[in-house]
DNA sequence: CGCACACCTGAGAGCGCTTCCACCACAAGC
DNA sequence: GCTTGTGGTGGAAGCGCTCTCAGGTGTGCG
């Protein structure tokens, strides 16, 4: 800060300041291996002095570490890099990998071809990875060097743990709701249909339709704004009397709110609108959205911390989703 | 892929695959100093063929580079991970940091207390640093150290390059849209008041209610929906008549909007409401809002790259701002 | 023919750190 | 006495790369 700082100090400087080798202050500041009460105190009163930051990049040399946590998006195109829920993982990676060093880096692997990761795995900057949105082919493509350092946010494998939201509870819990207000003709916007997290959607939408004795009303959509207003248009035209509209994702779902109120339909009195995912928009939309938690902070920084840490994991870990009442349904 | 990939290739391993030394491989990958088109065909063959990647660590070590860059926002509180605006920033850099090797982390400076910037300093991690909503305080602790490897979206000063939008434009392109809609009583909702961005726009504003003989009606935000919502109410209660509210960030105008109709005001008939940014859901939002483009993720390109190549820039580089009229006003 | 000057190459010295290994002092046990 | 430990320490070998430096081979020119 005050100090001109022209050189960072080195662990050699340390040791010197402390008296000590640099082995000593090593082990010292590394926290293994044998040390006197004695010698501990004097390397760290010496690497307080003198403000040492162990350099990360020699670090992770040595260790063959890497220094790089890479958020691996399966996706069409690289717009996934602007999905609200892909950014929520990102800064809550961000987050733990901060203090340790560890920089993240954003990367698409496209649906047609995810091999990209074979890549990564020659990449040995790279420590880690986390999958989102991921397929059975990327997570096949996973390079033997990456075992045990990759996990994924939704589905897993054998070899890759998974994080993941209670989508059938979530969608039960939303699609309950909407029964227990009295609507009936309940028709629903998916998620791209090759993602097991929107097909378990499905699967409990219709489930719950069928018990009620009413038909499946799916309209395929993928997550974004864009498309939930094409498919509302599309259940409209379809099913001109629904009462309403469980869209998969928010996103889906304020597209689908301005197709709805473009054409002249109020929301919710005409149609009710429900969500999943709980983005921080949902709650200053207009109307406010009703929706399902999707706990993804919590569960990116799980995974993060999974791979950071390398300790063994459940080979799967589900997170609770609950109900969120707001305006639109 | 399909490759075993036990271990992965090492420069070693292709300069003996190419026939030559470690010193000609490196040459030829790195593209600087002699070497014969021989040579070059060869070591370029070996490396396709055993698909060799550079380790960045390694890289990063002996040229003393660093292999992250933080992506550093001065803020109230940590919750300056969840802005959207922030969020943008981070997956422009992400764009053009990935491929380079380089990690990208998000840092928290606290407002009060800027200073850990000079940790970052210390950190040879770090090869550069991208400054967001900073502050006067934030650009006098960049370490020497940084010096030249840090830039600022926003404010700038003589040793830290800014990349800017023209607020001034912007703004007044918003409010001369609202007063050729008709509108007259046109309040204020501004950035936090630090930020010499936010005051930019306020300065506009003035400038432009001054010409017409109208009185400034300000409240101050802090670019936050939550903060949006309680200031449009404040408007309220002071100047009952407004027919037009302005805000600083499209976030801002989200909760503006919630508040009106909580009001029973209906937008825009009652009041018009303008926001600031352009973000994604601003086209997709329940009315579509009126704002005028704010091309972060270009000026976050700009930004990173001139973190990266260490090229000379301007002072000061100028985004332009355009209108985008929407519904909302 | 000799000398300068190109172009090209490989040996080797590190970058800053971790960690293996040898070593030392001392205490306890046969 | 000698061995066997046990807690503590420093020397030194690398991690994989870049880049300087000392050559070596050719070409042009006096």
């Amino acid at each position: 800060m005050g100090t001109p700082d022209a050189r960072p100090a080195r662990l050699d400087d340390v040791a010197r300041a402390a008296g000590v080798s640099r082995a000593t202050a090593s082990r010292v500041l590394g926290g293994y291996g044998f040390a006197s009460a004695d010698a501990r105190a004097r390397v760290g009163a010496a690497a307080e002095r003198l403000g040492y930051v162990p350099d990360p990049t020699a670090r992770a040399l040595v260790r063959g570490a890497g220094v790089r946590l890479v958020v691996a998006v399966v996706g069409r195109d690289d717009r996934v890099f602007d999905d609200p829920y892909v950014h929520r993982v990102v800064s809550a990676a961000s987050r733990v990998c901060g203090p340790q060093g560890v920089g993240v880096a954003l990367e698409w692997l496209p649906l047609a071809d995810p091999s990209g990761l074979g890549r990564l795995g020659a990449d040995r900057g790279v420590c880690g990875v986390i999958l989102v949105n991921t397929t059975q082919a990327a997570l096949d493509a996973v390079p033997a060097r990456l075992r045990g350092r990759v996990v994924s946010i939704g589905r897993g494998s054998p070899t890759v743990p998974s994080f993941d939201v209670d989508n059938a509870a979530g969608a039960d819990a939303v699609l309950r709701h909407l029964y227990a207000t009295g609507r009936r003709r309940i028709a629903m916007v998916t998620g791209p249909r090759w993602l097991s997290c929107a097909e378990r959607s499905v699967t409990a939408y219709r489930d719950l339709m069928g018990a009620a004795g009413a038909p499946a009303r799916l309209v395929t959509g993928d997550f974004t704004a864009a498309r939930g207003g094409t498919a509302a248009l599309a259940a409209l035209r379809r099913w001109p009397d629904v009462d309403a509209i469980y869209a998969a994702s928010d996103a889906t779902a304020f597209g689908v709110i301005a197709a709805l109120r473009a054409h002249g339909l109020r929301v919710p009195h005409d149609v009710a609108v429900a969500g999943f995912d709980d983005l921080p928009y949902a709650a200053v939309s207009s109307p406010a959205l009703t929706t399902a938690t999707h706990p993804v902070d919590r569960i990116a920084a799980a995974a993060a911390t999974a791979v950071l840490t390398q300790a063994r994991v459940a080979p799967t870990t589900a997170f609770a989703s609950t109900l969120v009442t707001r305006e639109s349904a």
